[in-house]
DNA sequence: TCATTAAATTGTT
DNA sequence: AACAATTTAATGA
């Protein structure tokens, strides 16, 4: 695992801060531990950090006044997720839960503006990724009215592939069918079916407790 | 290292 | 939703 220094450093928005910039969040960064199943930050909070997950994997959901659990999206190494609470003085509006043991840098609120306040690259870095997440969940909405079962779940995980907002994700994602229901909006059975059909199609490799994508172009263009 | 057991995940109805 | 089968992880000799 990579020291928290070196995780910084190796962060894209990192790439064109002045090295005293770079100091300056390492020094007031701080790193955290979850274990699997544990909660990163909750509902409801006050939001006092912008959060990266240096290592494991972490799915932003919420879970519905009877119980049901939905995922909007999972972050993996090399991840950063919350500024968009950070960016309103509000309280944090969803769930973020380790699917497995996690290690977090956390970048305290006073350190973010700053680099809101002093960096046109950071401003930069903070735009793209607001833009890649809006293109995300529009796609998301459009799949989920227009597409079939299949097409949509194929879809859902390719844009885990995203480069912009995912930079440290693998071929192989080790999420649970259940966990793929949450985050495709159908049961594990449904999940199960369609993993099936797209094993089939070549376009990724069923395991145990995981998947490998294979051809991640494939899956967003299944069902075309 | 191997066998046993528990827990997690998957397959099926 | 429930149950059975399978895989992995944990434990202890």
């Amino acid at each position: 695992m990579p020291s928290l220094s070196d995780y910084l450093r190796s962060s894209i928005w990192a790439r064109d801060l002045p090295a005293e910039a770079l100091e300056r969040v390492c020094a007031e960064s701080f790193e955290k531990a979850s274990p699997a199943g544990g909660y990163v930050c909750r509902r409801g909070e006050p939001v006092e950090h912008w959060i990266g997950v240096v290592e494991g994997l972490v799915k932003i959901c919420a879970i519905s006044p009877d119980g049901r659990t939905m995922t909007f999206t999972e972050i993996s190494g090399g991840g950063w997720f919350g500024e968009g609470s950070l960016l309103k003085s509000d309280t944090r509006k969803y769930d973020a839960i380790a699917l497995r043991p996690s290690h977090m840098a956390l970048m305290p609120r006073a350190t973010f503006t700053w680099l809101l306040d002093s960096s046109i690259a950071f401003n930069r870095f903070l735009l793209n990724q607001l833009n890649e997440r809006l293109a995300q969940f529009m796609a998301t909405v459009e799949y989920d009215r227009l597409l079939a079962p299949e097409a949509r779940i194929a879809r859902c995980l390719a844009m885990l592939f995203n480069p912009h907002l995912y930079p440290g994700i693998e071929a192989r994602l080790h999420l649970s069918q259940e966990e793929i229901g949450f985050l495709c909006g159908v049961s594990r059975q449904r999940a199960n079916q369609a993993l099936r059909v797209l094993e089939d199609a070549g376009l990724l490799k069923v395991e145990y407790g995981s998947i490998t994508a294979l051809d991640v172009q494939g899956l967003m263009r299944f069902g075309e």
